[in-house]
RNA sequence: GGAGGGAUAGCGAAGUGGUCAAACGCGGCAGACUGUAAAUCUGUUCCUUCGGGUUCUGUGGUUCAAAUCCACAUCCCUCCA
């Protein structure tokens, strides 16, 4: 199997610009990039897919690029339903330095930032040079222009695929960089620079596009969010502990197929998975072997140990047994809060945010959806003491199926 | 510029003087069953000190009583110019 057959046996691939692309990938000869407007400080998982197909490339020997987008970033992409807000320069510069943390922690990359050969161009040689490349018929028919003609796009926002051509031609120029990789909703982007790149160098320039499918749910809904948002890569944001979680509720109809996009599980190993899986489904052995492969890659070994320490813990029930140490350990990351020495039950589950109003809490007290330490409790009018708290520390409260809360006395 | 129609809870949508904290569907949350899955079933879904309080785009009015009637304002849609 070809590196190319695998990613999409792995459903990695939604389309090329031109199939005389496949060999060089297979030869791991090209120079490619792969680009992130600096617009939050963090990647979360539906990020993720596009940047372990860049490490997929890069293994077997392509040279991989991140840009940057200062530029393109202070302009804002279109987006369907209305115009950006603009962010302030040290807002994108603290972001830049962020996402490149975190792509150099996935594989090693060349850094560049488009805001570099972009900020001295000047109006004339913009509109007079590059300008005159750019039809302004086939820009309005772009998908990301076209959805916004009736609610109105801003003459910024309408620029910024010149913006990201002109990226595509500098690195290419630049790097000889003859790939870019990304969303399928990045095709029109990729498309207008490979266009550009034919006009400037002509037709024997040779320069392509890759897309990588969106992440899509058997059901429909958003992939990438779980209850009170997006899943961050970014420990402080997401702790692994919730991570490994995310990824361990994946439903039966998604996981092996999340196995194949997202880990680098070997294709004997996932059909491996996939037997067991089909035969013991209980076991949910696919599930733990996502989550073990996806905490592992973007935590480390230690970042698994804790998460699984603490899955362990919550999900075998003896939470009473734990130690401050354990839980503190456990916990680390966690919501928690400090409280006073004692607190009524129904106003605990408040300030912890377990409930929003005390009329929930006391639904959810009354349908027997709260433990405290471990032990259901039923009983309204119930105090949570620093005596009772484990280690005379914490009150571990859970509500619904999964759903921790940390109290500190 | 003219003529109509509309705005109701997270969303869709009933309600056109009191029986309205507002049907129903979706979504959310919880419980049961399970495997921390799916499907299914049940409960719940403005706040509350459980006495009550505050809601139906906004403001003012009519009335013992207004989501419901009237006036004005704002926004949306359709048709005509």
């Amino acid at each position: 199997m070809t590196l190319f057959e695998e990613l999409k046996w792995r459903g990695l691939i939604h389309s090329v610009t031109d199939e005389a692309v496949i060999e060089k990938i297979n030869n791991g000869e090209l120079t490619f990039y792969l680009g992130a407007d600096p617009t939050g400080d963090s990647l979360h998982v539906g990020h993720l897919l596009v940047y372990l197909f860049a490490k997929r490339l890069e293994s077997v020997g392509n040279k991989p690029i991140f840009l940057i987008g200062g530029a393109t970033g202070s302009i804002g992409d279109p987006k369907p339903g209305s115009e950006r807000q603009l962010l302030s320069a040290e807002v994108t510069k603290h972001n830049a330095e962020c996402l490149y943390e975190q792509v150099k922690g996935l594989f090693p990359a060349i850094l560049v930032n488009n805001y570099d050969w972009t900020h001295n161009l000047d109006i004339l040689t913009f509109l007079r040079y590059y300008g005159k490349f750019f039809n302004v018929n086939y820009m309005i028919n772009k998908e990301t222009v076209k959805a916004r003609l009736d609610s109105g796009i801003s003459y910024t926002e309408f620029s910024y695929q010149i913006l990201q051509a002109l990226d595509f031609e500098h690195l290419y120029k630049e790097y000889n960089c003859q790939l870019q990789v990304g969303g399928q909703d990045q095709w029109g982007n990729i498309t207008g620079g490979l266009e550009l790149i034919r006009k400037i160098h002509g037709d024997e320039a040779k320069a392509y596009g890759v897309t990588v499918p969106l992440v899509l749910k058997s059901d429909g809904t958003k992939f990438g969010k779980s209850e009170g948002g997006a899943v961050w890569l970014n420990p402080e944001k997401t702790s692994p502990y919730h991570f490994y979680q995310f990824w361990i509720n994946t439903p039966d109809a998604d996981v092996m197929m999340r196995l194949k996009q997202f880990t680098f599980l070997s294709v004997e190993e996932i059909y491996e998975i996939e037997k067991s899986f089909i035969a013991e489904p209980h076991l949910r052995v696919a599930q733990k072997a996502l989550a073990k492969a996806m905490t592992e890659l973007i935590h480390g070994a230690r970042g698994l140990e804790q998460a699984e320490k603490i899955t362990q813990a919550l999900f075998s029930g003896n939470i009473s047994e734990l130690t401050v140490e354990e839980i503190e350990m456990a916990f680390g990351g966690m919501p928690q809060v400090e409280v006073e020495e004692n607190l009524p039950l129904i106003d605990a589950l408040v300030i912890s945010k377990a409930a929003s109003s005390k009329r929930e809490a006391r639904q959810f007290i009354e349908n027997g959806a709260v433990l405290v330490n471990g032990t259901q409790q039923k009983d309204l009018e119930f105090v949570v003491s620093k005596d009772n708290a484990i280690g005379k520390k914490y009150t571990i409260i859970r509500r619904g199926k999964k759903n921790y809360y940390l109290l500190k006395h």
